[in-house]
RNA sequence: GCGCCCGUAGCUCAAUUGGAUAGAGCGUCGGUCUACGGAACCGAAGGUUACAGGUUCGAAUCCUGUCGGGCGCACCA
């Protein structure tokens, strides 16, 4: 189905010309109040005062030209020169059928697919995955899903902190607690002496301060990584593998789709750094002047528009005074693989909004050394920090970062609680799934439910409320809907034969009408959230959803034995598809037929 | 100091990117129901969109300034 808008737009887009010959946007959106219809279009406005006319009038000439009545009811003009436009039942009528004839609820896929590489997650390997890393996990997963549900070929990286100084210090450690084990006779538990990453972290860091002898085997390990080391790289390989395996825990527990196969960590691209280095020496600006130059000991490259705090020009450090490599410079690499190896048209990364100027810099960069056309779109998508109760940036009592296993064991852990006191009759095993469903879920919803940009509290009273828009709100009413069918079943009424008997939905009361009309806008829900990449347009699509359905819910029995009920069972059956189409596939939330 | 983001009901947040009388949820107050899950639904009250100017048919949205908050600004990521 083409998006309702799109299809109005093109009707109003022709009678504008052939009124006016002006060639003018429609301007069509949702209608700002149901009492003035469906949709309305505002073109009239901006036309009449590029043609310095009267708007109204100009409204009046449009309608006159327009033909629409296989859509909508006889536009109205109304105000200063809105038109505004109800649609046809008999319209509504036919997408539900097409909606519900079709497995993709008749989503039209978009006529320019494109390659998209999306970066999000990204955790360091020497540490667990903590709060922040929630956000650009679960709100990149979503990006990801929303592009290639319209046919996009997206393409997952994960680019993982797996390099850098602080390896030579692990691996060190690593290696002692290795050669400690053999002494004893023992084979090292890698998956046990790892499990606290962290405090392992801690312990290397504390060694390297007071035990020189470790500082020194540290400083070995990190240039024998450098230098290809089999035993460094093998004892490198250990660390990492098995941290890996705790934060694919996390992205199973979250429902995310991220695996091995879209880890393409820093420590690809180190072969690749000096290369970085040398293209920019050698690249010359307009004036003849290479794009990378010495400043400070350190070779900088300074792209247009940037100042330090001084005032001078900000440059961008791509190897640092003792010859080190910089994230900058890995950005430059992986930004470069996914331009010519993974043929990106279009690379979002999902980072926080601190990084920005980085981001800006590393486009500046890439675009002037000409690795990237003005045809590749890049983008920053930025979101706010997750505050706690406090309004301050969500910590532990005793400071430290909230594990992301902890927060969301906690979640579980009062969602269960209130499985148990609502529905105690449910088995153990229901209890433990209902409960996971709707932990991790409200976890989720919260996050997307907030407009990315800015910063949101954390409360898990809130987003396990069953009131308002939340994930158990939403849960609930898709439980709501499914017993409906049971409950047919019980009665003996065959409900995919009863819908697929009705040929013409009948919608006549208000309720149904509305819900139908509610039900062929997901579309265009979608290709709102993705054109600005906020998926906080597809759960308000969702809410109100939800909410019309319980208009409808309240208003007409759906069981009843009346010539209403397949259209009624096909209206539920439509709405539990949208409802499970979005949680599920588009935010990855799980949905449970009961709770 | 400079730059970026932000300031909307008592609280937590929306507002489809410049459209009509700024909307939800929580909380408060009042109501509904012998139907399919009351874990529901309906209604009321609550606003000078931080403030002051400006742009135009029309501004929460764009511009300027002020105040308040967050973040960032040369070798961490």
């Amino acid at each position: 189905m083409k998006n309702v808008i799109e299809l109005i737009s093109e009707r109003i887009t022709a009678a504008i010309e052939q009124a006016t010959g002006q060639k003018a946007a429609a301007m069509v959106t949702p209608a700002t109040d149901s009492k003035f219809g469906d949709y309305q279009s505002n073109g009239a406005f901006a036309l009449a005062k590029q043609l310095k006319n009267n708007p109204r009038q100009l409204a009046e000439k449009v309608v006159a030209a327009l033909q629409i009545d296989d859509i909508c009811l006889p536009p109205e003009i109304a105000g200063a020169g809105f038109i505004n436009l109800r649609l046809k039942p008999e319209f509504v009528a036919e997408n539900l059928l097409r909606i519900a004839a079709n497995p993709n609820l008749d989503i039209e896929k978009t006529s320019n697919p494109q390659t998209v590489v999306v970066d999000f997650s990204g955790p360091n390997i020497a540490k667990q995955m903590h709060v922040g890393h929630l956000r650009s996990t679960i709100l990149g997963d979503c990006i990801c899903n929303m592009l290639g549900f319209i046919g996009h070929d997206v393409k997952r990286q994960n680019h993982i902190g797996d390099w850098g100084k602080q390896f030579g210090m692990l691996c060190a450690l690593y290696d002692r607690k290795c050669i400690e084990m053999g002494r004893q006779g023992k084979t090292l538990n890698a998956s046990e002496t790892l499990s606290d990453i962290e405090a392992f972290y801690r312990e290397a860091q504390q060694l390297c301060n007071t035990d020189k002898e470790f500082d020194q085997e540290a400083r070995e390990a990190i240039a024998g990584l450098h230098s290809g080391s089999q035993v460094w790289l093998a004892r490198w390989e250990e660390i990492v593998s098995y941290s890996r395996e705790h934060y694919e825990k996390i992205y199973e527990k979250l429902r995310v789709g991220l695996s091995d196969l879209h880890v393409r960590g820093e420590s690809e691209y180190r072969d690749k750094l000096a290369d970085v280095v040398n293209d920019l020496k050698q690249k010359k600006d307009s004036q003849g002047n290479p794009l990378a130059v010495e400043s400070d000991g350190a070779i900088c490259v300074f792209p247009d528009g940037f100042k330090t705090k001084e005032g001078n020009p900000m440059p961008f450090i791509i190897q640092k005074t003792d010859g080190a490599f910089l994230y900058a410079t890995t950005d430059l690499a992986a930004l470069r693989y996914r331009i010519n190896e993974l043929k990106a048209d279009r690379i979002i990364y999902v980072t926080d909004a601190r990084q920005k100027l980085h981001f800006e810099m590393l486009f500046a960069v890439a675009r002037k050394a000409g690795w990237i056309n003005d045809n590749i779109k890049l983008d920053h998508i930025t979101f706010g920090s997750v505050l706690g109760e406090d309004g301050k940036p969500l910590k532990t009592r005793s400071g430290e970062n909230v594990k992301l296993k902890d927060l969301l064991d906690e979640a579980v852990k009062r969602a269960k609680a209130v499985v148990e006191e609502k529905n105690p009759e449910l088995s153990a095993d229901e209890k433990e799934k209902i409960a996971n469903a709707v932990g991790i879920g409200a976890v989720k919803y919260a996050d997307y439910s907030n407009n990315r940009t800015s910063d949101y509290i954390f409360s898990f009273d809130k987003m396990l409320a069953m009131e308002g828009n939340t994930a158990p709100y939403m849960q609930y009413a898709y439980a709501r809907v499914k017993s409906i069918g049971r409950k047919a079943e019980q009665k003996g009424i065959n409900v995919e034969n009863e819908i697929n008997s009705v040929k013409t939905p009948n919608l006549t009361e208000p309720a149904e009408l509305a819900l139908a009309k509610h039900l062929i806008k997901y579309g265009q829900s979608i290709n709102t959230a993705l054109s600005d990449l906020r998926p906080n347009f597809l759960t308000n699509y969702l809410y109100e959803l939800a909410q019309e359905f319980s208009g409808f819910y309240n208003a007409c029995p759906v069981l009843e034995d009346t010539p209403a009920r397949p259209t009624r069972l096909l209206l539920c059956d439509l709405t539990a598809k949208t409802i499970r189409h979005g949680l599920e596939n588009l935010l990855g939330i799980e949905v449970v037929k009961q709770m």
